[in-house]
DNA sequence: ATGTTAATGCAATTATGTTGCAAATATAGG
DNA sequence: CCTATATTTGCAACATAATTGCATTAACAT
């Protein structure tokens, strides 16, 4: 069976990345977390790892790649979560609803939740999908009651 | 038939702001557009005639009164649009979907369009829905055929 | 082993948003 | 109309997210 760091080294080949210790760091962290994970949380836990610059850089090469995604909390903070298969460079097949927590401000991937299809007026032509539904995640409805 | 400036002024005496050059002029340019207006769009119309801080804070107070709403477009960039009648300080009812338009970059709040109920995994509680559909607005897809 | 290309680090800059505080002003009440 | 008061504004400073240019470093194909 092969391991996580090899999976992940094959991962960026693949996509024509070459494999450095930035980039490694970064799918380490967010494939250990059940949530997306915040910019400036990444930027904390990598720290002195890497420049803030080179993590935007890894951040917009995965997600040009379809390795990650970038969902916005109701605040305007980029999220990110590593995408399920058959997201690529050329096509994003990510139109999942995501729950945005009000309590511990996590942001899931809810994958089997689809976003059913809209009528709009006529003219407009609807080319994606994005949906963020806000809340309590099921930790902190629990929490409450 | 009275006119647009006194309707505003009287919108403001309702929510227990006071009349000042700034909302007036910051009303004055929402309601002049048929899509949702930026911040730094804002910003950059109002000039010199008020301070960039005034502008957050009217702003701010506007959406909390319920009488503008925010939509952050796919870049986190805010806008705003007047809120149709119904909202207040207590509630919004704004949940319709907004339409982010891939080539003029314009929102517009489909306030016929509502957004469709969600079956969501065991234990999350939905409290609000916030759908934005990107693509081709009706302007422009006319002029691209 | 080495050359080429991709990736990183660093410094500087831009954009967005916030906070504290003093000065200005809208307006209510006399 | 005057005045007192609470609100609102402007300014300066700060905070944070994101971008750009450029020199240096490192991955990896040959
Ligand atoms: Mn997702
Ligand atoms: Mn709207
Ligand atoms: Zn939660
Ligand atoms: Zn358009």
């Amino acid at each position: 069976m092969e391991n996580k760091t090899e999976r992940f080294e094959k991962l960026l080949v693949k996509n024509g990345l070459k494999r450095t210790a930035p980039r490694l760091q970064v799918l380490e962290i967010l494939s250990g977390r059940d949530s997306a994970t915040s910019q400036p949380y990444l930027e904390q836990v990598m720290g002195k790892d890497a420049d803030r610059v080179t993590l935007y850089r890894v951040l917009q090469a995965f997600e040009e790649k379809g390795i990650i995604h970038k969902v916005l909390d109701q605040q305007g903070t980029a999220n990110y979560a590593i995408c399920s298969d058959g997201c690529s460079a050329h096509e994003h097949h990510d139109e999942h609803v995501h729950f945005n927590c009000d309590n511990c401000h996590k942001i899931y991937c809810l994958d089997s939740v689809k976003i059913p299809a809209l009528k709009v007026p006529v003219g407009f032509k609807v080319e994606h999908l994005n949906l963020i539904a806000t809340g309590l995640c099921a930790n902190c409805s629990d929490k409450v009651n």
